[in-house]
DNA sequence: ATTTTCAAAATGTGATCACAAAAATCAATA
DNA sequence: TATTGATTTTTGTGATCACATTTTGAAAAT
């Protein structure tokens, strides 16, 4: 049986175990720590969280609802392999949602809200300047989820979510093969716009975020990264 | 025990009861014939298609993922509610969404399969002739899969078919109290925009599609729906 | 008539078991 | 050595059971 290793993770008492589950291979897929290719076992995973199937298929199921695991015909489960088109199909969806997204926030943002956005950019500055990728990663993800959810009635965020964690394995892959991930971010841009109740400043801002930061890997050396990896 | 009556569903061999309960749930969701508020019990809708608790779970959860149910705080689930605001934020989402479908797929789409679009659409437009909503609505969904699936590396489907769900309930309600629904659609329009392979024209025809269909409901109506249906 | 209390029923959850299909292992054969 | 074939193990699936929580409904009290 394949040994599969999971970073525990905190669990707030009442949560139900398919929701831990859930949430820890969730986590794991979202920072690439689970290979491409790689076959999940429902038992496997039960034994590695000291639980029983039932929740771990409940757990698999939301996951491939989500995107985030395929199911064979075989029945078996495992992390899509990523091309260079699917590659490039998430990278335009991410653009498209994120900026829809940002748009039909800036009606809904309050100034305090935008704070938060300002210390969250903040954080996320000293994290890249001391080297430490995953804490950069998560702020980011913050950063942008704060800003979409301003708007109380979104709908988009989880379908943004869902594109993040198709984006983790070659994250993962990424990270494993490149000596230094660069970030380049648009968030000051986006903070300005926003101050200014501009959406089309606003929308511009983040698309430049997404396509300048890990949009921007050519398509040769996303080839090339794939092939190191065996995929 | 709430009676729950589902339309029972053709099942091919080789089918797993967790598959068939979710892709009977969902038909009853996408055609509105669950009403929102209404909660839904596992054991009895295990009842209602004769199996057990564990596969219906599994579908639960797939459907709440996918935005169709809602998990309440007491682990009730139901359909959600909607609101005049929700509504709206649907509307523009599926624009957007199909909008970059439609512009990602005229690349790849061939003669062939633009004259299997000309093939649907007129299909459609001999059951809206007959007053078969039913059939209308699920051909005119089956327009806009076969066009965005023309894109072999296409992620957004499932984002699309995640919206139709969700407009599900509302559906049900308009049918429920609007005397006909009329339909007015811009596929032939769009037949013509791909044809010249019009990238700009399609999104288009698309945007004008969805927004002078379902999306036409001016929001006093949608108000005075949702009120008549106790909403 | 309304509210409160308390027992009974219903419900979500997760572990366990049995079964069939798939995968892996290993011996026999070419 | 490589390949086929049979046996064993692993795996996905779904039914069932036990437990804790919630909901329900009736009786009692205000």
């Amino acid at each position: 049986m394949a040994v599969l290793k999971l970073e525990p993770l905190d669990r707030p008492e009442g949560m139900t175990t398919h929701e831990y589950a859930h949430r820890r291979l969730r986590q794991a897929i979202m920072v690439g720590s689970i290979r491409p290719g790689e076959s999940l076992t429902i038992r496997g995973i039960a034994e590695a969280m000291e639980s029983s199937p039932t929740p771990v298929r409940e757990a698999l199921r939301r996951l491939s609802s989500e995107g985030a695991l395929k199911v064979l015909d075989n029945r078996r489960i495992m992390v899509p392999r990523m091309t260079a088109e699917r590659f490039g199909e998430l990278i335009a969806l991410r653009a498209t949602l994120e900026q829809h997204a940002a748009r039909r926030a800036v009606g809904h943002i309050t100034e305090k809200q935008i704070d938060r956005l300002v210390a969250i950019d903040k954080a996320q500055d000293e994290a890249i300047a001391q080297n430490d990728n995953a804490t950069a990663l998560l702020l980011n993800q913050e950063f942008h989820r704060t800003l979409y959810t301003a708007n109380p009635d979104q709908i988009v965020m989880p379908m943004v979510e869902s594109v993040w964690l198709q984006l983790g394995p070659f994250l993962g892959i990424a990270m494993a093969h490149v000596a230094q991930l660069y970030f380049v971010d648009r968030h000051q841009e986006a903070i300005a716009a926003l101050r200014k109740r501009d959406e089309e400043a606003v929308a511009s801002a983040i698309n430049a975020d997404i396509c300048e930061g890990i949009g921007g890997f050519e398509r040769a050396a996303i080839e090339n990264l794939l092939r190191l990896a065996g995929q």
